[in-house]
DNA sequence: CGACACACCTGGATGC
DNA sequence: TGCATCCAGGTGTGTC
């Protein structure tokens, strides 16, 4: 489900009513989600302060002075602030119960998400690898043009790994395309540098943007408050298979590229 | 290293 | 109505 602006969303909608409040209890009702929840969640988290909710890639942090929670949604987990005496629905996996008598409460149907444990300076494993945030001033067109180099599989893909640039995922991706004139399939290494340029600056307005409309809400998306993300009224192609460009009424067309499934317009992206 | 297929899991939509 | 099939916003792992 999430990709950065989701995760952004979410981070956003949790963070007043977790920041500065300590964590008084946690309630497990899976001992796994992706990976087995590590004992610490349970034995250090409880009766520690969250200093403050930060997010690195499409993982949420929760920092305490004992070390930080590490949360990830994978395709269908959810948070939300409730009241830690409404009943649990069949995938609400855990609760963090704060001492402002609510509860952080996770949904996860497919338990692709996980949530994990990074001791006091630190950086866990699955931090270690990825590239840099879109949104930060480190991230430019000059980045992926040099690190795309000799690269033969597709622009697509590239943009969706993590090692590269983090937060793009395959809603963002088909977009950013469209918004950048570049069809999926081509080459990442056979991308020129100006077009580089040109992929960097719509990744940060279109990131921006879906994150001021809340994200994307297309199946089960919701933020922390119920609320649904806007932006799903503004993909230009994503899931707009044989329907009319907004640009140049061409039907859009979609192909699957690394097992996952690309949308295009034939007209507009070369 | 890079590229790719596969795995994990449930639920909703679709087709017969 | 029931059942089979396919598809879905992510990403670590194994193989070549």
């Amino acid at each position: 489900m999430p990709e950065l602006p989701e995760v952004e969303t979410t981070r956003r909608g949790i963070a007043p009513f977790v920041t500065g409040h300590v964590v008084e209890r946690v309630v497990l009702r899976r001992k796994d989600l992706r990976w087995p929840i590590p004992r610490a969640i349970s034995t250090q988290l409880p009766g520690q302060r969250v200093n403050a909710v930060a997010r690195r890639a499409k993982y949420l942090l929760l920092h305490t002075t004992a070390g930080s929670a590490l949360l990830h949604l994978g395709m269908s987990g959810s948070l939300r602030v409730v009241d830690p005496a409404l009943a649990p629905g069949q995938h609400d996996h855990y609760d963090f119960v704060l001492d402002s008598g609510r509860a952080l409460r996770f949904n996860d149907p497919r338990r692709f998400g996980c949530l994990l444990w990074q001791a006091p300076g630190e950086v866990h494993p699955l931090l270690q690898n990825l590239g840099p945030e879109p949104l930060n001033d480190d991230f430019d067109g000059d980045w992926l043009w040099h690190t795309s180099h000799g690269r033969s599989a597709s622009v697509k893909s590239f943009l969706m790994d993590q090692s590269i640039v983090v937060g793009v995922g395959n809603i963002y991706a088909s977009e950013v395309l469209f918004a950048a004139g570049v069809h999926p399939k081509r080459a990442a290494g056979a991308v020129s540098r100006t077009r580089y340029a040109r992929i960097a600056t719509e990744i940060r307005r279109i990131l921006d943007r879906a994150i001021s409309r809340g994200g994307t809400t297309l199946r089960d998306f919701i933020a922390p408050d119920g609320a649904p993300g806007y932006f799903e009224q503004e993909l230009m192609v994503y899931d707009r298979s044989s329907q009319p460009c907004r640009i140049c009424g061409t039907s859009i067309r979609s192909v699957v590229i690394g097992q996952r499934m690309a949308y295009w317009c034939p007209r507009c992206q070369h």
